[in-house]
DNA sequence: CGGGGCTTTTGACAATGGTCAAAAACCGGG
DNA sequence: CCCGGTTTTTGACCATTGTCAAAAGCCCCG
């Protein structure tokens, strides 16, 4: 719980009540490697903080599996799209690791922000840092090429490279298997 | 003015003390035709609302102009990267016709949040509508065929196609002008 | 109605990346 | 230390898309 709430006031500090509240809403779980957090057609009624593990975030199409985020300690999960809509998921979220979660309920999140203009805030800002992200990501997709974008993972995600298989992070690139191990060796 | 409360009561509404707030806070300014809004290098200090006409950003790499965003009635525009972190934009924004837009500066918006949570809850909201836009359009980018894309942008915004020359349209989908002629003879 | 400039199309060719299949390397458990 | 499964690499070939260059189309203005 103090590894969330000193993530948490890093990006806005708290007050203690506030805090206090927090610590009420949030509960922890375990779980062992390749467990589900959410599968394909659930609704995701939660928002969860890994503590610590890994985890990604995939959909299926053609058959192939497409792993399109990945997350590690400190960072907020869920499938955004499910749990702001309430409408069944289209990804799987999956355990690469043995990991410790925190869930809070959508419910119990809206109340916090009735009951804490602060969280909201916080909320705000974290989503502001998550949209600029998001924007690098598409603007690698969208405009470099696959080289491109490996180096660039390289450089700005190295844990990625490190704990995560070749064939996750090919499909994280947008680019097949094969070809990563090209641009891999080419290096 | 009227027609930026109407939108924003759209996403949530507001009571009227805040709606007063918002229009003390929004100043009208008209623009012609291929001015811009803000260009390179400069720090993008105010969101806009464009009530009429149209706008698109972009960003130049390798001597071209790559269109990545459009606005049109009833969008927020803004250069996010530049506005959220008050660094110089790597983009320009440029009007494609005549249009009327309302700004606020960050500083004002800022004060907004703390004096009315509730316009505070609105930007939160906006922004969980943003991001999944964003993302939906990531996903294209990544892993589908540029024939799909232009399908999918006849489906979804073909008001976009009505509006706005085919070169914008190419760089927007992220694919050369010649490739998307191409697609579009085979339909 | 006739340029002149901009936008769109067409053609030829090259580069990037995907697919399928097989070989090689790696790794954990017995 | 060896086996069996998984992950990664390699090879041959193909499809999609990009690039460069030129032609055609379109539209506004005088």
């Amino acid at each position: 719980m103090q590894t969330l709430l000193s993530h948490i006031n890093s990006y806005h500090s708290l007050n203690d009540e506030a805090q206090k509240a927090v610590e009420n809403c949030f509960e922890q779980h375990v779980f062992s490697k390749n467990e589900y957090l959410l599968t394909e057609g659930k609704i995701c009624r939660h928002l969860f903080f890994l503590e610590k593990g890994a985890i990604r975030g995939y959909y299926t199409l053609d058959g192939k599996e497409i792993t399109y985020w990945f997350g590690f300690e400190n960072d907020f999960v869920t499938s955004f799209h499910s749990f702001i809509t309430q409408q069944p998921s289209v990804e799987n979220i999956q355990f690469l690791e043995g990991s410790i979660v925190w869930a809070i309920s959508k419910e119990r999140l809206t109340r916090l922000f009735n009951e804490h203009h602060e969280i909201e805030r916080l909320v705000r800002i974290a989503y502001e840092k998550y949209y600029i992200r998001l924007e690098e990501r598409f603007v690698g997709a969208q405009f470099k090429s696959a080289a491109e974008r490996y180096e660039n993972l390289i450089r700005q995600s190295p844990h990625i490279i490190e704990r995560v298989s070749l064939g996750h992070i090919a499909s994280y690139l947008g680019i097949s298997q094969e070809t990563l191990s090209r641009i891999r060796s080419r290096l």
